[in-house]
DNA sequence: TTGTACGCGTTATCAG
DNA sequence: CTGATAACGCGTACAA
């Protein structure tokens, strides 16, 4: 049998008291614990005054049901795990984006950092599965495949964002940057270039080789080509940039654009431009990667840049991952079109200063 | 009574079958599940025969403990909740920091933006109560002391990390940045530097005059003083920094260094310095704030400036939240050290470059 | 040394 | 219209 008074101090409920369970609200209000459940959750048939009754006492004592218990019956937390590889600045729009899908649906999230490390990953996930959650998104580091995760018998749902995995029947949603870079280069000839030179970072990532692949399909479809001594590879800093601008316009300076493989070596490339007199975009127009607005704003001329539309991509990774848990079965690699943000070094008019008003006014 | 089968097919177990409970762990082992548990969590007397036994099944079963039932019968849930009022770049080394200290702990957080809308905010906080987090962490958007959250009666451990709240008997860990600042300036004085200028950021929030003020009673302290006209404020952007670094000089060369309000308004200072053909730091010194590892490294010169240690400050959120829960009673505001990242921009060798081999190498 | 039975807080299915 | 009572999965005194 149940103790009535199996709290300490029944005595005082308000300030530090304990926190009542059904249990406290069913006897203040005089009803069984089954009645208040109905009572405050609107099944059954109950008569709108004792409904009414219990109501108003659970909201008097602060009743909270308590979630742990709900999950237990419901075989359903309501909460999502959300492995990252790594924390960094860039995927920040694609957490907001999975948060504000999942937040919106009432889901509760937990955050786990894998620290790029394959037994910090498992631990994680090992937590997760106990904790029953109710689906998982894996954020790899890279765009480059990554090994999928073993849910076990479990068959809790799974999303890849970001970079996808060689699972085949796992969800994966990751950015089509062949699309993002045909953007750039399209651009780029519209606007009448032909002589381009590509400024981008180590090899040994997959998205840099692609990118540059891409850049010469498109090309190689209106009969043109960047030769390998207009290809430089380094390091992802703003000096490569830099430098890799002299290097380029010191042996050929018949050069129209300079596509680059992110905005930070985009930045040094205008600088160098500047620098050396050239002017851009008039001289040598140059299109940027990822859309990094503090950079890309702050670049002299503002950069034209290729934007991942990572928040989308988060809002569809945790929207999908909702469906999943729904019942639905999905699965394949999806890639997400991106977007061209025109600025003034390639294409826009010089005079506009309109994206500047994006004022990062919190930057304390 | 219970029925032994329960679950649907009780025969194939590994694939896609059901998880098992510690019902079937102690079904397949041929003991109750009371000798069970004992077994498995090495809680009383059991022969080691069985025990390892036991192990032995609930091994080949994966069984993994269900922890919502776990945290029922516990009183604890081991997960936390991390209030953020809103997910920007610079408090990542935050985030980082509380994550290490919990997730060694061996806890789950729970991650919520609440976009800065108190609205959000509450429904997170009232999410969170209800799945019965250990504790809760409150990282704010400035430095301005915020309101406190309620926990009512539940008596749920809250720390606020980098903004403090006025709640008196709440615990409080912020950046010092009056420290930080001294550690600037002394910087400066110590370099022989006597004529100072300070270029910021917008008044509205507190850290702003703050700096000023810390900077000015420092001065004071060696009978120096910054005249007004020496003291700008605009937006948070590198075009300001750079405006104002001209308007600086263009009525006062006697300039000997420059105080900067962020690392961002200090890039744009050196860009203005060295386009006049002042030299930094041989001419005028530049000292920055927030050590943003990217923007301060790539600034020609590389930039001096105050790193707010916010991974140590949100390790220290982290293990003061453990302590709390562990029944240790915490209050009052503690403000922690900054330290001062020496580079090139003032005080640093010229030709060093040691603090450039960081290389960001996965920014894909 | 092992098994039984109760409790954790809630929902849901029955009788009444 | 309302009240017992059985789950949900586990830990643990207490009994055997």
């Amino acid at each position: 049998m149940r103790t009535p008074s199996s709290k300490k101090p029944p005595v005082e409920q308000q300030l530090t008291g304990v926190v009542p369970t059904i249990h406290d609200v069913a006897r203040a209000a005089g009803v069984s614990i089954g009645t208040c459940s109905k009572a405050l959750n609107g099944k059954g048939n109950l008569s709108v005054e004792t409904r009414e009754r219990v109501r108003l006492v659970a909201e008097q004592l602060g009743f909270r049901p308590n979630g742990l218990a709900q999950s237990l019956v419901w075989g359903r937390t309501f909460t999502v795990g959300l492995i990252l590889s790594a924390f960094r600045k860039r995927i920040i729009p694609l957490l907001t984006g999975i948060e504000d899908a999942l937040a919106t649906a009432r889901f509760s999230v937990f955050l786990c950092d894998a620290h790029d490390d394959s037994d910090r990953e498992q631990q994680h996930l090992n937590a997760l599965l106990s904790r029953h959650v109710d689906g998982i998104i894996i954020v790899g580091r890279h765009l480059d495949v990554r090994p999928p995760i073993d849910v076990g018998a479990t068959g809790v749902p799974v999303v890849y964002a970001y970079s996808p995995t060689d699972d085949p029947n796992a969800l994966c949603l990751t950015p089509d940057e062949p699309h993002g870079t045909r953007l750039a280069i399209e651009h780029l000839l519209r606007l009448g270039r032909r002589r381009l030179a590509h400024i981008s970072g180590p090899t040994a990532h997959i998205a840099v080789p692609l990118r540059e692949a891409t850049m010469q399909q498109v090309l190689a479809e209106r009969g043109l080509h960047v030769p390998p001594e207009r290809v430089l590879h380094g390091p992802w800093q703003e000096r490569w940039g830099y430098a890799a601008t002299n290097r380029l316009l010191d042996q050929d300076s018949s050069i129209e654009a300079i596509f680059c493989g992110s905005d930070v070596l985009a930045r040094g490339v205008v600088d160098a431009l500047r620098e050396r007199g050239v002017r851009a975009p008039q001289d040598i127009a140059v299109v940027g990667f990822h859309n990094m607005r503090g950079i890309a704003n702050a670049a002299r001329p503002a950069l034209t840049t290729v934007d991942a539309q990572l928040h989308e991509l988060g809002r569809q990774a945790g929207t999908n991952l909702l469906d999943m848990i729904n019942g639905q079965r999905k699965s394949g690699v999806f890639r997400l079109p991106c977007q061209l943000v025109i600025r003034e070094s390639c294409g826009a008019a010089v005079a506009s200063q309109t994206h500047q008003q994006a004022i990062e006014y919190d930057d304390l």
